[in-house]
DNA sequence: CTTGATTCCGAAAGCGCTTTCGGAATAGCG
DNA sequence: CGCTATTCCGAAAGCGCTTTCGGAATCAAG
């Protein structure tokens, strides 16, 4: 097996490196005959430029990453691998590599980044979930390094980023449950410090509001992002006096929970007590009961994000990419009309 | 922000390039007290070396590759982010790159590996789901790249592979639900191609054998890797003449299916007809009812798979690395004794 | 004090590609 | 036909690091 390089090709075709090089890479300064027969040698020794060497002497990385978000719980992980094949789509078509990268803990999350950005490793990063707050954005702001936010910041305005308006999602939700004649209506949120259980909780607040109700803070619970802390909240919930006719939870992770919370209690979703969640995860049509959800488009959203990435790299301005897409209520069977109270 | 190359550390401590990188590397010719100057001068201005032009110089790529598999199913996919996180883990400790790769469809994986083995970008690769005959590994042993199979093909004896034996397990799930009374045990499988679908029927059938039942093929179906697949495959089952009072599926994915399948003709999985899944899934505990399976030791297979790989990339004997683990029935809600014939 | 063996470091050649620069060959013009 | 303007290509200098090789300086031994 041969190895096929450029000096390869240039003896090949009695020409010089440099000469074989600029035909490949589509200069002007190269006769159309010549262009062609270089390009019919690569073919034919199916010749594929060292992306190393090139990446050394141009200094472009064709590389992104994609920080692997934290403390991920196995439930809601399917959004990884979507996203990373979507951006896989993306970036293949102009032959990058896509890199995983992940640090080992979210205060070490800072640091990967840093790290990551003065390597030249990458041209690109896309990370997932940030925080109200978040020195991963500011530090590649900092490197100057053409990033996406999977999700917003509080203070979003001055990069690019592709969002789920959860917030509206949660609104429409709770004006769906008081349709549904649901008053008393719980919420199940996630740690403050992500920026959008900030928003989902901001957007079930409005709800209620615009629909005047006041909001009960005792009627909101916050949990971690697991199945588990989902069941602990809703049992809080559920053991309190005045407890809720239907709660919103913050992702469909906890709304699982949340479901078995109300078994465990001898109740049953969608009649006793409404639950909705939000992702529009796959596996909500087999939770007992199939979970009503707002589902997020998860589809191509991983080829989206890589576009407006690879956009910003080729020089895009950062605030011409914000994209908010809207969720959409599906509902299956664990939201119904309020029949009562029941103690 | 000043560049700090090796130049740079080199007419800092007035020394030659070569010096210092010999200094960094370990190298012997370098007396200790100048190897110490130069370790504290690089800590000093936080050096690190470029990884580009240090892969074109050594010619070791510092990367791992694993290809995604295709036709993934969303239900199933958290087995992906596990992998990679525990891939991830084990190369960090080198600060080594994980690259994800994708191929467009399974006739283009083949293409997809040998451009990978070809481009040099890797030290080695991971692939997972193999199927009986499996061209990729071909190609792999073909172009000498190091590797680990996640799973195995049917001939796997002359690499490296880590699987879990979801033969034994099969046998023991039928006995286990021999024990429990069933003598009708029914088959969900997939598509044979995928080695892992043929190793698990064989278990399904050396286990009805050794319990000296025979097998009924009309109680053997095969479906795709989807909930929808499992589902119409349980239909059709139930609809039979004599329908199993079990059955067994491939993967928890096809038995959740399968438990929407019961529900819908009116009968209660775990009582008139016991399903059992093969994979451990987390969301299993949430289904209708919830499922019970043989949970493979996800944890740590990615790390293990990780350093699998280093250790074969360093030279190791691929033969050497064959891990076997062994799947442990855990029992939720979805089997139960034979109650008698309900038709 | 000379010789031979060690220890330690500088110099230089690459790794495979890109890209600038200048010059030869060709074309266009009067 | 002579001159400038184009077109096209060769040569060479990197990109930042590794690694071999040889030589200067130091050491031990005779």
């Amino acid at each position: 097996m041969q190895k096929v390089s450029l000096k390869f090709l240039a003896k090949e075709l009695g020409l010089a490196e440099g000469t074989v090089s600029r035909a490949l890479n589509g200069y002007s300064d190269i006769s159309e005959s010549t262009k062609d027969r270089v390009i019919a040698c690569a073919n034919k020794y199916n010749y594929k430029a060292n992306q190393t060497a090139r990446r050394l002497a141009t200094g472009v990385a064709e590389a992104v990453a994609y920080l692997m978000p934290v403390n991920t719980n196995a439930l809601s992980e399917p959004f990884v691998s979507q996203l990373l094949e979507g951006l896989g789509q993306s970036l293949a078509k102009r032959n990058w590599d896509l890199l995983v990268v992940q640090a080992s803990s979210s205060e070490d999350e800072a640091e990967t980044i840093a790290k990551l950005s003065r390597s030249g490793k990458v041209s690109g990063v896309v990370i997932s979930r940030p925080y109200k707050q978040d020195s991963r954005i500011e530090l590649l702001q900092k490197y100057k390094v053409p990033f996406i936010v999977h999700g917003r910041s509080v203070s979003h305005s001055d990069y690019a980023w592709y969002d789920v308006d959860s917030q509206t999602a949660f609104m429409d939700a709770v004006d769906h449950l008081i349709v549904l004649g649901h008053r008393r209506i719980g919420f199940i949120g996630a740690p403050t410090y992500y920026h959008f259980a900030q928003m989902r909780l901001d957007g079930y607040r409005s709800g209620l509001i615009s629909n005047g109700l006041d909001v009960d803070e005792s009627l909101i619970e916050v949990a971690e992002l697991s199945d588990d802390a989902g069941e602990r909240a809703a049992v809080n919930m559920l053991k309190s006096p005045m407890p809720p006719s239907a709660i919103l939870c913050a992702t469909d992770t906890q709304a699982i929970g949340a479901l078995s919370a109300i078994r465990a209690q001898g109740l049953e979703a969608g009649k006793d007590v409404s639950v909705i969640g939000y992702d529009g995860l796959a596996f909500g049509k087999h939770t007992n009961p199939p979970l009503t959800t707002m589902a997020q488009p998860l589809a191509h959203s991983g080829r989206q994000i890589g576009d407006m990435l690879l956009a910003i790299i080729d020089g895009g301005k950062p605030t011409d990419f914000q994209e908010l897409r809207s969720a959409e209520l599906v509902r299956r069977m664990s939201d119904g009309p309020f029949l009562g109270h029941k103690n």
